[in-house]
DNA sequence: ATGGTGGAGTATCCA
């Protein structure tokens, strides 16, 4: 069966939950991840959702910040959360698709909000930053998502909060000091990808010598003008699954949505 | 050279 998953860094579902109406009704991704829901589980507004054609949830929410929540037209078979770092940040959800979602074979999605490790780069003046660190290197000592990357069926997706490579920023050279393309997280997040062999499929479309953004700052005049965006979002496949990636797409005009996200949602198409 | 905006919840923290 064919598969699109969105992801996107809503920064409120409740402010934009005619946004991601909009989202689906333009889109219609069978299963749509977010982050920054900003919304605790029992204010979630499951009954909008649904009658958008979404009546599955998997949600991880909490008061004021953070959050990150999966909605779909498919039902899941299990659903997790995990806590990085010892806080309860909600920050991670997983489910797993099987049978009662019409696969053959079972497919495991997880979806991630990376702390964004607040302005000053130096773990040792800003605990944010060290916690950011630290959050990146308990994903790649993570053995489950290690072997679901090798070997499993698995699809990761979310606001990771990191631009990699170099044409993901809008200057290399400008923002190598700045959080979020720090030599030292890109290694960290290339290094938690290595050890699962994860395969970032956004890339498979778009070749890395190419400009690629998902985010522009809510502090710049009018975001097309300098056009100063960072990829801070992403699509990984697991090795096995990669073969099947399909196409994606960075709905790049929903920045210029009414009252927008910083965000843009990412849509991805898998054969499964 | 360094502030700019936006959301949550109502002072400031977080991004």
């Amino acid at each position: 069966m064919r598969l699109c998953v969105a992801t996107w860094n809503i920064n409120s579902v409740r402010l934009r939950l005619d946004l991601l109406g909009r989202l689906v009704a333009e889109q219609a991704p069978d299963i749509v991840c977010l982050q920054e829901t900003k919304c605790p589980d029992d204010k979630f507004p499951l009954r909008a959702i649904a009658e958008m054609g979404y009546p599955h949830a998997a949600l991880n929410g909490q008061k004021g910040w953070h959050g990150v929540a999966m909605l779909s037209k498919l039902p899941f078979e299990s659903i997790e959360r995990r806590a990085f770092c010892n806080k309860n940040d909600c920050r991670h959800v997983a489910v797993t698709l099987g049978a009662a979602a019409g696969l053959d074979s079972p497919v495991e999605l997880h979806g991630f909000y990376i702390p964004a490790g607040g302005d000053e780069p130096d773990p040792d003046a800003n605990p944010k930053f060290a916690h950011k660190l630290d959050f990146l290197d308990e994903l790649a000592a993570c053995d489950r998502l290690a072997a679901q990357g090798r070997s499993g069926r698995a699809i990761l997706v979310g606001d990771l909060n990191v631009a990699p490579l170099e044409h993901d920023v809008w200057s290399h050279k400008q923002l190598l000091n700045v959080v979020s393309h720090t030599p030292v997280e890109v290694d960290k997040l290339t290094a938690w990808q290595a050890a699962g062999g994860w395969v970032d499929v956004m890339r498979r479309q778009v070749p890395a010598d190419e400009k690629l953004y998902t985010w522009w700052s809510y502090r710049a005049a009018d975001w097309t003008v300098s056009n100063r965006g960072r990829r801070l979002d992403h699509v990984w496949a697991s090795a096995p699954l990669a073969p099947g990636f399909v196409a994606m797409s960075v709905l790049t005009e929903a920045r210029s949505w009414p009252r927008p996200s910083d965000h843009v949602p990412v849509l991805a198409t898998f054969d499964l």
